[in-house]
DNA sequence: CTGAAAGCGCTTACAG
DNA sequence: CTGAAAGCGCTTACAG
């Protein structure tokens, strides 16, 4: 039963001494003899102290600055457009609590830009950092000093291990991968031919998209009951007449075809063309709910669409960060979020 | 650009009162000058004055008790066992604010049961109700009785229109039926026919599992491939030899059964039947994620669960009571959850 | 090294 | 009808 919760004061007066040194002494400020400090962390321990959060708030005039480190989202890049709403959901709900929050974004395809933008992160002297980390080198060299600068930071999107990150919030991405082979595999006509395309123009979505191919490939062996092949293409440059052209030469060599996997958000741009040519047989699939990847979605061209919460992510990882700033409450370093399996039945509820 | 928030005090000097007839106008308590309240009034709306909730949760000796009336989880009704996980988890969270909450659960086969503990709900003068109305008739006994001594309430699980409740948090029913109908029109092979079971003891269900039955039949003449036969039946009283006797018969009659569609969440009860039997070309889909029904899942035996976030819905349930009683937030009436598809790739999410 | 005091923005009696 | 004061549990100078 939580008896009532003990108080500095409390504290205070069973150590016999006054409130402003037990807060030194939680507070680790020094100036306190060392005898004065264990007696009250001894009674610190047997009253399980642990600070009301609520009378901190009010009076800390401490404000912590949460600093975002995410790409500017583009007609090219829409994904990264929900990003931002969970930033601002989190800032809605930590309203009253001292915090901070500025967005830096950068150029998804110059990662001198992102330098750059690190820069700028690090010149507004934040508490705390939530990074994408596209560019693996430069954003290794911008951790490094992060850790040095003892700022804590936290990854969404994606992690890289050789890294002191206080957390990582996002996408089991080989396990999605896996996803998309099973759904793949439930629908596909026996027999019938798989395509699986990865659509990219920077190299960043090399690792990425590769690990998610890496999990749809995973499925087959063991779990699969589709005996048809299994066929990779990448394409470079997705203007539509090079989808066209690209599509129409894998198609007329294999006419077996009988579902398209598409590796990354860019499904829409194989509906656009399959919708073109009246192709209605083919079960296509691919990531996240772009205005566009729904829209397909609802028509039947695209039959599952793979979620990865984008908003989500930034949500919690701002209120990890807020929670490790405020409470020293250290997260779980790996929180993967529900790979969402997206419908034209069910899509509305994921909007 | 967020000026500086306004604060009482600030209220208090442009009027030109003190701060405590500022609150008294807040707080509606009366004894103040019309005159008078205008004028802070204005000065509110001006200066869009909202109170710092820390402040208040600080000072305040009143606790908010938030009371929850909900079926009493036992082996034939494991889906209730989620729910108190959400409450609990909306209690951590808002720990140190002033908030208590009882839990008081109800027999799930007895109306009589259900009015006694709405009783009991009562006699703990509670500031906010979070219950699923399972009892129709006493339900709206109860929710008049609340509505009578202004004692907000949350709906979860499902909702009934009549009452005056503050907000429904939950499945959209007949929606989920057609997630459903898309899913295993999507796995079965074309010609072979469908069987609907209900599995049902209690009345509460019927309303429940009709509406999901006819969101799933709702799929099939505008969206669905499959032309097969959908053949409906129900079991009363789930013992294993029934199902099998039931199952037998059906099956017997109908030899194309390609897929299984359970209303309920007792899916479980028709794997266990088909994997004693041997049966692996059946499809099977249901709802909720037992611990009986992912084993089936993830050994194949059910293909497809679709879940409904039984601990999001008390979680959010609370959360709203909160925000409303606490900070006067009025909440969307309807929230609909999303409607999850869960296979045995992504299941792990889920748990 | 330690204590006493002020103050964060509210709410709650109490005095007038 | 209105104001002044105390206090919620902390943190932050400041004095000694």
């Amino acid at each position: 039963m939580p008896r009532k919760r003990a108080r500095i004061k409390d504290i205070a007066e069973l150590a016999g001494v006054s409130i402003g040194t037990v807060d030194r002494v939680l507070h680790k400020r020094g100036e306190v003899a060392e005898k004065t400090r264990e007696k009250v962390m001894k009674i610190v321990k047997d009253l399980d102290y642990s600070p009301n959060v609520i009378a901190r708030a009010l009076k800390s005039k401490k404000k912590f600055r949460v600093v975002s480190l995410l790409p500017e989202p583009s007609e090219e890049s829409a994904f990264w457009a929900k990003h931002p709403e969970g930033i601002i959901k989190a800032m809605n709900e930590l309203d009253p609590f001292p915090i901070i929050l500025s967005q830096v974004t950068f150029d998804l395809l110059d990662e001198k830009d992102f330098q750059k933008k690190s820069e700028k992160v690090i010149s507004l002297s934040p508490d705390g950092v939530i990074l994408a980390p596209i560019f693996k080198t430069q954003a290794i060299a911008f951790c490094n000093r992060l850790t040095k600068k003892q700022i804590p930071f936290v990854f969404i999107d994606g992690f890289i291990e050789e890294t002191e990150f206080l957390s990582y919030t996002g996408e089991d991405i080989f396990q999605s991968g896996r996803v998309a082979g099973q759904l793949i595999d439930m629908v596909t006509p026996v027999n019938m031919d798989i395509l699986i395309i990865n659509i990219t123009r920077n190299i960043r979505n090399v690792h990425h998209l590769n690990k998610r191919t890496q999990g749809f490939l995973s499925y087959f062996p063991e779990s699969g009951k589709n005996k048809g092949e299994l066929i990779s293409m990448s394409i470079i440059d997705p203007v539509p007449e090079n989808i066209r052209k690209e599509l129409k030469k894998v198609m007329a060599r294999n006419p077996d075809i009988g579902s398209i996997f598409v590796t990354g958000s860019k499904s829409y741009k194989i509906a656009d063309y399959l919708e073109s040519e009246g192709i209605h047989s083919v079960n296509l699939i691919g990531y996240d709910l772009l205005d566009r990847n729904v829209k397909h979605l609802r028509s039947g061209n695209i039959k599952f669409l793979i979620g990865q919460r984008p908003d989500e992510q930034t949500y919690k990882g701002v209120k990890k960060l807020f929670d490790y700033l405020s409470m020293d409450r250290v997260p779980d370093k790996m929180e993967y979020l529900p790979v969402d399996v997206v419908t034209s039945e069910n899509v509305q509820f994921f909007l």
